[in-house]
DNA sequence: AAATTGCTCAACCGCGATGGC
DNA sequence: GGCCATCGCGGTTGAGCAATT
């Protein structure tokens, strides 16, 4: 058995929404809230959607002050040093990019700058993951290490000296081998040698050393972190 | 001009987290 | 403490458009 459907799905329509859909939407939400249930929004509405559909719909699209189109330079700056720091945790980068979404970043980083870091890592003087992270930020964070909050108020800072945060909930739980290995790999190719994490609810350190560390514990539970990172308290 | 390939991005899916009962 | 409904997130898909052959 599998898991039990959020909605049912053949009364539901999927696909691209019309600006009507759009309209009934917005004008909703706009003039009732979304009343702290999106399952029962689109009946409300007059909608056949999906509750999910409807609530990706509004805070990827009709929100208010959503920015749409190019990003900045300073906006690739901050996606690659969060991105470095947290790794794929696009909800907390969002957080830190006024009108953007977690998904716009998603997309953003996926078909540009990832491809824009693989371009700069494949240059002949450098070695793999190395520095091509540092290079695009060089210009604007030398001067001061960039710092950001997220929704729960946690400080993060840019390695040039710590990072401070809620590091164990991002390195514990379900990460993905895939998160994972990015978180790493970026770590490694962005950290100073001797490099020190503090994880502000649990008062832990973490210590990088040379790009590499040794895990004493960990709660994914498929292991991937394991020999990874030490939790020094 | 037509066919093919590549790219973008909106939307979907499935899973873990959370909160109420 | 267990169950259930819902939320929120990250990964993936696929339609539509643009560029290239």
């Amino acid at each position: 058995m599998g898991r039990a459907p959020c909605c049912d799905k053949a009364n539901v329509k999927k696909g691209p929404w019309s600006p009507e859909e759009d309209t009934k939407l917005k004008d909703y939400i706009e003039q009732h809230g979304t009343g702290g249930n999106w399952i029962a929004l689109p009946q409300k509405v007059g909608l056949r959607r999906c509750g999910k559909s409807c609530r990706l719909r509004w805070l990827n699209y009709l929100r208010p002050n959503i920015k749409h189109g190019q990003f900045s330079d300073a906006e690739d700056k901050i996606i690659c040093s969060l991105f470095a720091g947290i790794g794929s945790r696009w909800s907390i980068i969002a957080s830190q990019l006024p009108g953007r979404t977690d998904n716009d970043i998603k997309n953003y980083w996926n078909t540009k700058l990832k491809k824009k870091m693989m371009a700069m890592n494949s240059s002949p003087e450098r070695k793999p993951h190395q520095v091509s992270l540092l290079s695009i930020l060089q210009s604007s964070t030398s001067s001061s290490p960039l710092s950001f909050r997220d929704s729960n108020n946690n400080s993060y800072c840019h390695p040039h000296g710590s990072f401070s945060g809620s590091l164990s909930s991002l390195l514990s739980g379900n990460n993905s081998s895939a998160s994972a290995d990015s978180f790493f790999q970026a770590q490694e190719s962005f950290m100073d040698p001797n490099c020190q994490f503090k994880d502000s609810s649990s008062n832990m350190h973490v210590c990088v050393v040379g790009g590499e560390a040794t895990a004493t514990s960990c709660s994914s539970s498929d292991a991937s972190c394991n020999n990874q990172i030490s939790h020094v308290m």
